[in-house]
DNA sequence: AATGAATGAGACTTCATTCAT
DNA sequence: AATGAATGAAGTCTCATTCAT
């Protein structure tokens, strides 16, 4: 058995890119592993010399992508120095990213959620990078007095997500026909008037 | 051939219910049709005298419960004149019903999403009773000059709806190990705050 | 599910007699569910229906087969009085048998034989009537002083058992061009004289 | 191409020493190829070069622990005059081989049987050579008036191997928990009571 | 109206073997 | 001589749906 994903070869790219393009055009209960192995021009065999099973290509093309966000909006916020900059530059980065990737969209937001319990369980451990960048972005907020110091931390994540989360999914079902990135200027006006404090 | 939802026998209900419950103990990929038709105490082949395919159980499920949940809330808000304590009682009754009925609560936050994308397209139909009540509350805070007359309907609605879906789902996630309904108020002060004008 | 084996439609032996043939015919690497269940006349699902999986066709198989010959078996050394005439009996109805159902006496002296180590233990348990109408055959032997008293009871049936089953594995794999019953008389002495006490 | 077993490097003698460690750690039908390179600390190619393919592993491995056996045998059995020690010896040597090679036992009497026909026939033919001691054995024992001049030797032989591979067969099953060898001498006891004539 | 036995398409994964280096 | 990454064929089992009774 080869490397298992650790030294990954140009192979293990080509299948994860594969999936991503065949999840998106063909939905994620048609990704069939001879679909994957088919777009990325490799034998339906090799697929296991770089994964353990699907599901395996399924987490890691998760993982890959999602570490690609989050390196890309750690480095954006770094620069940002006031609570509200950065929350907007979360937003802003969020839309982008999916904008810039709507086939990637299109898999977080529909097919990924067809996943079975124990892989999105999975997918919820990846993302917990994302929720903690936002637990800090409030705590700072907090002890900078601009948020309610009584303002409760997972119900404010809870908000901010939810909110991206959904403006996000409803792009994607509404066929991605309008600008997403324009939007992340209004909704953060409308979430930081709801943390404030006044 | 299946009478297609009109003249509803018993067993209409009867497998309707079965679904339900079977869905909520086994998740979705393990709610097969004979699984269905036994809890429902009929044979197999009568469930498709009363419904077109599996498919069709599902959406007939979810319409269904989703009426009688749109129904409550109408009445609920009915009693209610400002538009503070209209959203307030759609938060509510919104965890009051899922925490009401738990195995529902798993249903939709979590089961019902790993259908396919047909199936969620129609069940997005249904969801539009609901969205339909949030946009007629913002339209009137709008009016009663409560919410600022720049808000942009559509998005103050993915706020609301993307927070109370995402707080419902964290809930579910965590084994709804604490008390939903009791959150209502600080997230009802938090999109509140979110939405009025200053 | 159907009952799963239990009450056994005229499907279960159609099934169970396709796999004898197609082992026989096709050796046991080359039986496939489907190979089987177009012998059978049904559908590869049908199989499923009347057995737990492909392991619980084969032990079925030699549970059904190995329980006619130790039934035919026991009667006929009923009639029997002197340990002499049973060992003899034993000898030639176990010729019999294998002459009489050619494609059995390759599934189980070559066969069966190429099962795993866990199929192969639950075929063994179910050999256990046969050794056990062995051992009664030698304590009889002994109570009646035609067998040493000293003689060890486990090798006694490890010689009659072994000299037998090599005898048929022998027939099998000269493809049977000889006579094997007639064969069961010089090694009935031969054994006789082995177990006598003198 | 390979080889084909002339010029053995010291790397064909890896190989087929790691091929039997494997089956009998492993089972036969776990003994991959890789599985077998690895061990034998060659890559799964270089197999190629020295054995035609995996069966012929599996041939030469059978044909050479048993030449082995086979010459201490016939080394051991100079040595005696009597037909009687002769048939002791081979007897003795033959358990003692197995008890000291418990490993190999579990290869022979269980995990080769699972392979298929074909490689099942070619095993056979190596057996050949025992089968010939066994029968100049009692060839011997006829000239010598020992046994019964109407001994059938092809009976006799298969009593005497049947018997002796019963004993050692039950004795892996067993998991090897008693002593093989100190059966030597009343298993030998009983098959000249049957051979001898009185 | 109701039954439930029967159907059969469809997919993940393993592993012996090859061949370019 | 040696490597080992790549190949791709092949098989068991599930389950939505049908249809004869």
């Amino acid at each position: 058995m080869a490397k298992l994903g650790k030294e990954r070869g140009p192979k293990y790219h080509q299948i994860i890119d594969a999936a991503a393009e065949v999840i998106a055009e063909n939905g994620f209960h048609q990704a069939q592993v001879s679909k994957i192995a088919k777009r990325a021009n490799v034998a339906d065999g090799t697929i296991y010399l770089y994964f353990k099973n699907k599901e395996d290509i399924l987490i890691s093309l998760f993982r890959e992508k999602m570490g690609l966000y989050v390196e890309r909006l750690e480095q954006a916020m770094r620069s940002k120095t006031s609570v509200e900059d950065k929350l907007f530059t979360l937003i802003e980065i969020h839309f982008k990213n999916l904008s810039e990737n709507q086939h990637w969209a299109v898999v977080t937001q529909l097919e990924l959620r067809q996943s079975d319990k124990k892989l999105r369980a999975k997918i919820s451990e990846i993302l917990k990078d994302l929720l903690a960048m936002i637990d800090a972005l409030i705590e700072e907020g907090k002890q900078k007095k601009i948020f309610d110091s009584e303002l409760d931390k997972r119900l404010a994540r809870q908000m901010i997500f939810g909110t991206i989360d959904e403006m996000v999914t409803t792009w994607v079902m509404k066929d991605r026909k309008y600008d997403l990135v324009s939007l992340a200027k209004p909704i953060h006006k409308l979430l930081l008037n709801g943390l404030k404090q006044y």
